[in-house]
This record gives C-alpha cells, structure tokens and sequence, in this order.
DNA sequence: GACAATAGTTGTATTCATACAACAATTGTG
DNA sequence: CACAATTGTTGTATGAATACAACTATTGTC
C-alpha cells in the first residue's frame, strides 16, 4: 500500500497502522472473491449490497459511487446470469427494485461458505486479553460511528 | 464492502471487523490519491515503492503482482511524465535500475502534504487509554508479522 | 562454445470502469 | 395543463488492468 508520513494526531498513526495492516490483505480476497463467484470483483459487491433488502437503481449508483448508466450495465449483467431479477417499484412507477434471485442468493451463499477471510496468524496469536481489548475498541468506534 | 459471516474464531470476527472499518474509508482516499498526483491510482502506489530505494522492474512487478510487460509499460508512463529515471544496474546489464527523479519525490512530498489519511473520527474519540492499547495490540501485530 | 535461463521490451487482444450525451417514462409543481 | 425534475435505458468513447506471444540482450551452466 501507500506508504505515509506520520504527521498528525497519535490517533491518525493508529489509525494508519490499521489502515497498512488491513490493505495488505486485501488484493488476494478479492481475487478469492472474483473466482469464487465468476464475476468481477465490483459485480460480486453490488450483488452483496442486495442482501438485506432490494434497492432501486438509484440507491445501488449511490452505494457504488457510480453513475446510472453504470449501474443499468451491472444490473443488466447480473440478470443474464441470472443472479438478480428487476421488478417495479410498488410506490414509484418509474423506479424498479433489483432483488436477488433464489439462485443469487445461492452464491452469495457459497461465497460464504467457500472464501474464508480468515484472521492473519499475527491477529489470531494475540492472547484473550488482547483480542477481548481489540473487541471492545472496535465495538465503541462502530458505535460513535454516527 | 463485502458482508461477511461471523463464522470462525473470534479471532477472525474482530478481524472482520477491523477490514470492514478501514475498508469504508478506502475509496475516497484512492480519489484523493488520484486527484493529487494526476496519476491513475496504480501508477501512485508504483511511485510510492521507490520512496525508499531504487528497484528493477522485476522487483516492481512482483511488488504489484502484475507481470514484466505490464511494469514496462507503467514505468514508461512514469518516465515519460518525468517522475522517474531508468539507470543501469551496477551488477547485471541485463536489469534496469528505476529510481525517483526530483520532481517524482516532489510529487510524493505534495501528498504526504495534501492528502490527509485521518483516523475517522470516532477513531479520533477514543479514550488516551484506548489508542494506548490499540497501539499496543497493533505493534504486537505488526512484529509478530514475520 | 552451445544452450538454457533471466530481465526487459514491444505489440496485441480482452475485459472493466468511467464518463457523457441523448432519450423515454413517470412524477411533482407552478 | 404545461413544465421541470426524477428514474432508468441506450449508445458511445476513453482510459486501465490483465494476459499472452514473440522478441532482444545478457548471464549462468553444461
């Protein structure tokens, strides 16, 4: 990853210390990802999004910082595979929702199963105090998170 | 990001944790990148691996998992923006040695300067005592690494 | 010295991502 | 009702990432 000064608050060099830890990790999951499921990486995580609930084009262009007509092409190729079914919206006849089908469901399903993003043994070696310490952190920054 | 199961060690879900974290905030850095340098994000993260020492183009295409072709062709594009020189390597002519040009370390100097990677704020609201275990456990990681 | 291996270059093809223009259908508002 | 805004589609163009084949120059080895 990019290496950094360590200008700033003793917050933001935690912080990149977190930031370098984690992006290393990150190029071989993708990989992962994108031959688990045969997709590109970006389609595998537009499918993720619809998991909860289905989402109009709008909110999927937004989530993925992309423009309309992106977000159409993805939506049209994740249909012909089968992945994701586009059906009108019951308040806005102009909106559609794109849900998952059975079959996308499935996949995502077997990513589950199948693409372990497992710990690194550094982070898995930390001791029960340690990892209960780490737990705690994370769990309050998530909470201040808004 | 990709959602993920809470399956496996405890480890592995504050693991989890801590990926999907900093991997929210992954892609407006990369903007941020992009935008200062000019440069496509690839071509900024390949000018950061010669911050501390010239490398060959081998040693690149490793560092950035693509091939010798694809190096040849990002170093040409460095070079051609002035970033960056070839050099002859002083122990075998059959490699090249690429190195930053002054005006290449300028352009790293000016994101140092201008692109700020700071710890979100609910980062920054941690506790003196929280950033002091979380540095703790992250520099325990860290040289437990290897 | 012949030959294989290494380091890098050139060129090509494919797939993706991104951005934009032009358009249709629907909805909201004056 | 007329008109602007919203939602999505189609088409086009461009820049990038990735992979591969074929090549040169140099080095190491039998």
């Amino acid at each position: 990853m990019i290496g950094h000064t360590n200008s700033g608050t003793e917050a933001d060099r935690i912080w990149q210390m977190m930031v370098d830890l984690v992006w290393e990790t990150r190029g071989e999951w993708r990989r992962k990802v994108s031959d688990a499921t045969g997709l590109p990486f970006s389609r595998a995580r537009l499918l993720w999004r619809l998991l909860d609930e289905p989402k109009t084009l709008k909110q999927l262009a937004y989530m993925t910082s992309s423009d309309a007509p992106a977000t159409t092409v993805a939506v049209n190729d994740l249909e012909d595979r089968g992945l994701v079914e586009r059906n009108p919206h019951p308040d806005n006849r102009r909106a559609k929702l794109v849900s998952l089908t059975p079959s996308g469901r499935r996949l995502l399903e077997l990513v589950q199963r199948t693409v372990h993003d497992d710990a690194p043994t550094a982070v898995q070696h930390l001791s029960k105090t340690d990892l209960a310490h780490l737990r705690r952190i994370l769990e309050r920054i998530n909470s201040s998170e808004h």
